[in-house]
DNA sequence: CGGCCCCTTCCGGTCAGCGGAAGGCAAGTA
DNA sequence: TACTTGCCTTCCGCTGACCGGAAGGGGCCG
């Protein structure tokens, strides 16, 4: 197994994610695996750096450095920067919550979210990973998925709530419609109370490089109107990525 | 000086900035002061980690992992995501940019940038840096900084176009002015083409917590809309922070 | 072909990192 | 008050992980 310095730091800092901000040095310890001595001094020398800070309480946070930094990643400097004003457009348009995502692996990333004031309970926000099964961003990245991958999502369909398709042949088919007619759907399958609409994203060379999704409460009537806005934004947002893709 | 590897490990990170987003081993080792032996070692635990990704070119980019480790960083977490509602609101009123910004140190940090598709010429974007001087967002946090700051900024008024404030006295009279009338307003100080106004964001013991901003052509007519607007949005914002200051 | 630049791998000496142990502080319990 | 439990911090001597010069391999150019 790994020991070096160096992976221990960055399990110090895997320690921290969405559900877990804030964490006690002892708690960093723990869910690293590391001793207490051995975490002090490293966390000491990832917050000389920037990388954690202290709050108020003592505990630690990520720190700036590390956020800015971030902000580098080429997940977001371009398709994030294309996508920003169709994704305003599309809220502007629809008033639901509008969302921005790649695949990661067998996994959706959310890449960018946009939320109004009120809105039907909506679990992801920018740097989640969700299932892909069970959104409906999800759903269009696996449609375009390469082979693999869809068989090992195919093999772990886990139940989310009474919803959820967990079975594969069922799966299958819907994954055939997104490719017949453009568009994924889902219907409470993350969260009770919402649905969703999702469409993919074309680059440059016309691969499928992000899903643009937005969440309603309800997909009864509306559904043509909503799915359209959709590819108009997503259209748009390609067309700009081709303008840009000399930076990548 | 500190040669622990976890530094170096660190120092290579930051060889990464807005204008460094993509580098070759060689560039990182050069721009971190390392033998290029030593920062190919550490970089190849760095992308097995997941904090560094490998361009299709070869080249270094940010990792994703990194990506959404620093989305976990307390500036956003809390102040954007209370903002976000309010700043759609802002850019669909305006339909101009609109900036979140905090104080960091004596800079002006942005948080948050919202553009439209037709914008005037606007450098910053979130996680970027600029000098307080020549920004509204930056003019207003600095009339609520500390004494020590304000001094180092009055210290170090660089020009950046010929319109820059530069004197001391008269940075000093506008920023009375804010604090009299509640916000700052810039002329093509920061980039030419580019005016802007920005208010001040309280949080939850009334104290200043970030500035909120928009950026226009011109600023001589509907100075008053937009003041009123951005008024209306920043107490929103105060009042969500002090709903969620629970979690801070 | 030779020159250039980049990336990658190797290997033994040595010094940075390791982590158990001990001490200090703050809160809760009796 | 004294005891417990939980944190954070510091110390120090042993040792194995890190260091980095050197050598080798590929791609590109003239």
């Amino acid at each position: 197994m790994a020991v070096s310095v160096t992976s221990r730091a960055l399990d110090l800092l895997g320690a921290f994610d969405t559900g877990h901000r804030r964490l006690t040095l002892s708690a960093m310890a723990r869910r690293a695996g590391l001793p207490l001595a051995t975490a002090h001094r490293l966390a000491g020398e990832l917050h000389r750096w920037g990388a954690l800070d202290r709050a108020a309480s003592g505990e630690y946070v990520i720190g700036r450095r590390l956020w800015d930094l971030g902000l580098l990643a080429p997940v977001q400097s371009g398709l994030r920067h294309a996508a920003s004003p169709f994704l305003h457009d599309l809220y502007a348009a629809t008033l639901a919550t509008v969302h921005l995502a790649v695949r990661d692996d067998a996994e959706v990333l959310y890449v960018d979210r946009l939320a109004g004031h009120v809105s039907v309970p909506v679990v992801s926000e920018a740097g989640t990973r969700l299932p892909m099964h069970a959104t409906g961003v999800g759903k269009v990245l696996l449609a375009y998925a390469p082979e693999n991958v869809v068989v090992r999502v195919l093999a772990g369909l886990t139940r989310v709530t009474p919803y959820t398709v967990t079975e594969p042949a069922r799966l299958l088919t819907q994954l055939r419609r997104v490719w017949a007619e453009g568009y994924a759907t889902t219907g409470e399958e993350m969260s009770l109370g919402a649905c969703s609409v999702a469409v993919p994203v074309r680059g440059p060379g016309g691969s499928v490089v992000a899903a643009l999704g937005i969440v309603v409460p309800d997909l009864r009537r509306g559904r043509a109107r909503l799915v359209a806005a959709l590819q108009v934004a997503a259209s748009g947002i390609g067309r700009t990525l081709s303008c840009t893709s000399s930076v990548q």
